[in-house]
DNA sequence: GAGGCTGGGTTGCTATGTCAAACCCTGATA
DNA sequence: TATCAGGGTTTGACATAGCAACCCAGCCTC
């Protein structure tokens, strides 16, 4: 049987930037409209140095951006804002939120909700054929080496 | 200001069983097809005694289950596959890989590839109002206390 | 102009987690 | 009786996380 090589995969690459402990919950924290260090140090309950040292990893992978602005009679600080590529993330943020609350949650209901700011909907993440558009579950579905794939011999 | 403390989310509720490193790209493997020990060794690439610990919490959480099998002239040996709870991991995962397909892929294109297994397309993980059923990004949307959160005073 | 306050970190020590390699255990086979 | 393979566990060196204490720049007050 030949398989592919998922080495270098996309979820490896994606996993170096958010994979760390704690950064996930900074992006959520994030989401949720913090942007100084002391919210997030408030909010996300970790070091100071671990949380410097993950804002600053964030920051280098254009994940979120730090921001110069001054309040009136103070200096000037720095505040960290979503980018484009880490605004992109929410979908994963979702999915797994969602995740922990169906099969974790807490009897008195979710803690977060996420809705649509038009309509005031919860929103959902939902897995879907790009062809038809119907909503899958895993069961539906089958991975296949891409064209970056290297193929490598894989036994049984 | 009065916001709300995610201290004890679902987001936190679910790092706590798949955030440890090397714990999604198990998860990844399983998804492949990946089901043995030494499958899992080889493709993830991981320590041997960290992979026994991250199948062991992950057979704990009950994302995988250990189950006996036999081939024929062989001992008995064990296997883990997904249970549904595990299986339901697929969208956090997928959205995972697509997002380091679109900020970090290669130019060679993305190594995996997951399609839907009845017509063949690929497999795309949306974010969507629950009402209008209409796809939205992160700024189309906001987050709300839900019933089981503390409201906790926050500055600013 | 001395001192204090505040946001935003850095330093240093300890505790915990990770890595790689070696080792072990259990049935099946020769 | 010895050997082998799958599936781990043990060991010891190294890296990362956690915590508390400290620092530092600019602003404000006295």
């Amino acid at each position: 049987m030949v398989g592919f090589s998922a080495e270098h995969c996309s979820v490896k690459r994606a996993l170096d930037i958010v994979g760390e402990k704690w950064t996930f919950l900074v992006l959520r924290e994030a989401f949720y409209g913090a942007r100084r260090f002391e919210q997030f140090h408030e909010r996300v309950g970790c070091a100071r140095n671990i949380l410097s040292d993950r804002l600053a990893t964030l920051v280098g992978h254009e994940v979120l951006e730090r921001v110069p602005y001054r309040e009136p009679g103070q200096r000037e600080r720095h505040e960290y804002r979503l980018t484009e590529k880490g605004r992109d993330l929410l979908t994963a943020l979702v999915a797994l939120m969602h995740w922990g609350d169906r099969w974790e949650g807490d009897e008195a209901g979710p803690t977060v909700e996420v809705l649509h700011r038009a309509c005031g909907s919860p929103v959902e993440v939902v897995l879907r054929c790009s062809h038809d558009h119907e909503p899958l579950t895993a069961v539906d579905t089958v991975p296949r080496a891409g064209r970056g794939a290297r193929q490598v011999p894989v036994s049984r």
